[in-house]
This record gives structure tokens, C-alpha cells and sequence, in this order.
DNA sequence: GTGATACTGAGACTCGTTCTCAACGAGCCT
DNA sequence: AGGCTCGTTGAGAACGAGTCTCAGTATCAC
């Protein structure tokens, strides 16, 4: 009983998992694009995203989506870890401190949902960023 | 860069904030623009976009990423509170709720990042879906 | 009224992503 | 070898969400 119709592991698939175990960031589909093209020259963008949802679809990559309109990011840490990210700059760090189980349940009673997972993002600024100043006043109603 | 000037609150403004407070869920950019139309027939959806960006940076409206590649979705609750997000029907619960300040400030600690905020998001099945178990609607919810 | 400027609607545009489609190719039969 | 099936590919069109541009309008201070 296939549980789905086979898989190749082609080149341009492989290609796109080593450039995401490589990476240290959390490229986007377009630069993990950028980056395959090395190895893989003449790969499509089509081919890189379907490869980067297969990777989601069969666990070996997480999707980001860190939630300020931006391109979604990928990640080659599968293990259950949050981020921080950077307002000015985009970058996002990882975060491995997980919401206490007791909360999760807390939520589910009081909401009624049952919980099978969540999304912990913090927004501020990174070490880098924090050095440069500056902000922005929206103004206010007239 | 210069300074800020003063801000009207103009028909379509107030029309798009009314339809934000009256709606008890959360609608998107584009469910707003259908609904602002009912009251103020003839707006443009740029201007509903525009009005939307700055309700959010008022602190009037709150935006919501959904995290799943969908369109980001409009709250004009304010306050302090999260989110639980049914993974069938699309539909948001409020969640009041909040991370320990601890918690935040060791991740802080630890990340060396300023935090300034934090999205959480709960995936799972509401109450809804948990009962009539087989629900395969992807379209609209009230 | 006049001038400055905030605001508007329409629509073109950008961006990230998905879809379509013809061609390719690996594996399996004869 | 030849033929077949079907997963996969690259190119580019299409899509949805959101932003930008621009000319015209509304509102304010004087």
C-alpha cells in the first residue's frame, strides 16, 4: 500500500536540499534559487519551488512565514524551534525555548480548539541593528 | 526625511474603521473592500489598502499574518492577544492569553535581540470542524 | 479667493508563487 | 532494440495580494 506515488530524488531536487543544509540563514525561495543555479545551472523557478514544497511536504525543510508580507523563508532545522526577527533587517534567528505544554493546553480548554501546533514569532531588532538608530512616527488622526 | 503632517479622517477612512469594528471576525483586505463598498460605494481599493496601513500604524486596527501564504487579515481589536487558526475552515479565534514576560525576556537574554513584540499563533480544528469531522470547504466563513 | 497639501479612484505595476504544457528521461516490459 | 508509462523538467503565462503613479478633488490656513 504506496502511501503516495514514487519519488525521485533528482538532481535538481538534491541540488536544492544541500543548499538548504548548507545555509546558516533562512533563504527565501528566491534565494535558494540563486544559490542552486551554482550547482545546478539551468534549473527553472518552478522546479526550485516545487522541490522547496516537497522538502516542506515530507519534512526534511520547514517553511517560514514570518508574517510581514515578505517571501516565505526555508529552514533545514526540522526540530520544533520558534524565531526571532529583525524589523529593520529581515533577519531571522532561531529560537529553541518552547511554550510550556501546560499553556498549550490552557489555550485548547479555554478556546475549544484542539491545538496540533503553533507559530511563536518575537519581532525586534538584532544585535547588528540595535547599533543604528532610527524610527518612524506614524502621526496621528487629525 | 521630512516631517510628518497632520492626518484627516475622512469619510473612507471612518467608513473602513466602521466595517473593521462591526465585523466579529477577521476579514481580509479584500472582504473589507467588499464590505466598505455597501457603505461607501465608489472607494477604491488602494484607498481601502491605505486606510487599512494606517489604522495599523495608529494603533487603531491590528494585522494579522496567518502565516500560510494567504492574504493577511484585519482585527480591530487592539488589545494584547493572540490567535488560534483552524487548519480547515480558515476561521481565527481570539486568544487572551500572553507569554509570561519572563519568557520573553529570556529569549531576549539569550538571542540578544531588543524584542519589541511577539506573534503567536495556534494551528489546529476549531469546535466546528471538530464535530462534523470531514469538512473539505475551503471558501468563506462568517 | 488663493495657495498649500492631504486625499482620492483608476489602473498599471511589482512581487512571490502556482499553473500549464510540451519535452525529457528512468524504469519496465516485450 | 523499440515502445510504453508516468514522474519530472524548464519556460513562461497566469494568478492574487499589495503598492505605486498620476491627475483630479477636498480641506485647511490665511
Amino acid at each position: 500500500m504506496p502511501e503516495r506515488t514514487e519519488l525521485r530524488l533528482t538532481p535538481q531536487r538534491g541540488a536544492v536540499l544541500e543548499v538548504l543544509k548548507a545555509a546558516d540563514d533562512h533563504p527565501t525561495a528566491a534565494e535558494v534559487y540563486e544559490r542552486v543555479r551554482v550547482a545546478a545551472p539551468g534549473i527553472g523557478s518552478a522546479t526550485v519551488y516545487r522541490a522547496l514544497a516537497l522538502l516542506v511536504a515530507t519534512g526534511h525543510a520547514l517553511e517560514l512565514s514570518l508574517g510581514d508580507g515578505t517571501a516565505a523563508r526555508y529552514d533545514a532545522n526540522t526540530s520544533r524551534h520558534d524565531h526571532a526577527v529583525c524589523e529593520r533587517c529581515g533577519r531571522a534567528a532561531d529560537i529553541d525555548h518552547p511554550v510550556p505544554d501546560g499553556m498549550v493546553a490552557e489555550i485548547a480548554r479555554r478556546s475549544g480548539f484542539t491545538i496540533t501546533g503553533y507559530d511563536l514569532q518575537f519581532r525586534g531588532l538584532c544585535p547588528d541593528c540595535q547599533t543604528t538608530g532610527a524610527g518612524q512616527d506614524p502621526g496621528r488622526w487629525a
